[in-house]
DNA sequence: TCACGCATTCTTCCATGCAAGCTGGAGTTT
DNA sequence: AAACTCCAGCTTGCATGGAAGAATGCGTGA
């Protein structure tokens, strides 16, 4: 039955179902090392702790899958992916070329947009020197993440943010890990800043540049303490 | 029940299941136009067609929903994308980014490695050029992808090819309806060639700056098009 | 003591049944 | 004639049962 119909046209508010619980319930547990990497259960398992059948949880974990999070082994079980040195290499490679292209594409916006952009970008960032100002480095990780995450949101382009948020939810573990064993990222508020000014003058080129550098960057001080923090662990 | 595993291992050759058959016999069909944007259909309309019950279609719709290929209302059936110049905006500025950021990659390997895929690119270009010569549009527009393809894959990084391959499924058809329709696309071979030429000397700036001003050229010619040919048709 | 084979058990995979919601049209009213 | 209500049919959401495969542990043999 062929029947067009404009599919381009936002969603109606879809309803929760019990799907996206179960989905936004794993997620969290992941996220939040309840279940740590490694960890193997059954669908049973979960859904009886979710209070579900097993449909719903069979089929949030192929979301999840389809997302890296997890690995469902064929009749022996689902099992929570692993992070290695070498796939925070990857990630940060794809999270360097996102977020470059990101700041590029809003400084390459009207002058007007850019602005805007670039005072909302220095608001987290003054948010987030004044968390670090008082020693508060769970303050500063979430303002540093907001502050990464306004820089995708804006640039106008709803499948950058979205690759962007899945490669994001993919390392947020090893993050958390890392935040109180790294130097104080005393610069980062001073990189925040050239990128939001890059941004407000339309300087395309400075722009991906200073974002691109600050990742870079960041990723040297990550790398090192996971390898020596031993291999597979996260 | 917690049991470590080895949660990175490679995967030992999944068996194929149904579902596997059921997702590339969908998106093979939506590549093809078999199921023409805006189609919408029942799973069990779908799942009577290939033999099987609605459970592995809903699965594999799941995952086709997870790339953006289509799209299920909740219950009033799954409905095939349409791709507007608006989506294909972003569709270009996500392809620029990822493939910009794998040439540099590789242009940032060691000599003896880019020497080696420099070559294989040649390789593909001299093919994509002889196509080209003989006026075999298709033929061309085969090692065009094939070579663009091989570029993401020689990066090193499995996610960032992932991802490509994902939103070049989601760009695929409409490339196929304009090959036809946009001008002989004979400097694509040149600046090919000096793609390859600077991940051979290992400049990558060189190699991020060529292999973006290509892809900016290619998606110049592209955009125009779609949007004369009819705003939400593709 | 060690190795091998077998069966039990646990797991996902897939089919199917039931319920709830949306759509479209018939029938009625104004 | 227009609009409104209600009902029938179709759709997905979710639960559950049966089947097949994988791993574990036990028993048996040397």
């Amino acid at each position: 039955m062929v029947r067009p119909r404009s599919a381009t046209a936002a969603a109606p508010a879809a309803r929760p179902s019990l799907v996206d619980g179960a989905y936004e319930a794993l997620k969290d547990a992941i996220r939040n090392n309840i279940f740590p990497p490694g960890y193997q259960g059954s669908e049973q398992e979960i859904a009886l702790q979710l209070g579900m059948s097993r449909t719903p949880v069979h089929e949030a974990i192929i979301r999840l899958q389809e997302e890296g999070l997890v690995r469902v082994l064929s009749r022996r079980g689902v099992v929570v992916c692993a992070i290695s040195p070498e796939d925070m290499r990857e990630i940060y490679e794809v999270i360097v070329a996102l977020e470059a292209a990101a700041a590029e594409l809003i400084a390459e916006k009207p002058e007007a947009q850019r602005g805007l952009v670039a005072a909302e970008l220095d608001a987290v960032n003054a948010a987030m020197a004044a968390a670090l100002a008082r020693d508060d480095l769970v303050g500063w990780a979430e303002a540093d993440g907001r502050f990464h995450q306004l820089l995708v949101q804006r640039s106008g382009n709803a499948r950058l943010a979205r690759m962007f948020a899945t490669i994001m939810d993919q390392s947020h573990r090893a993050r958390m890990l890392t935040v109180r064993l790294r130097p104080k990222p005393s610069l980062s508020v001073e990189e925040h800043h050239g990128i939001a000014e890059a941004i407000r003058c339309g300087d395309a080129a400075a722009a991906h540049h200073r974002a691109k550098t600050h990742r870079v960057r960041a990723r040297d001080q990550l790398l090192p303490l996971l390898t020596q923090l031993g291999m597979r662990h996260l």
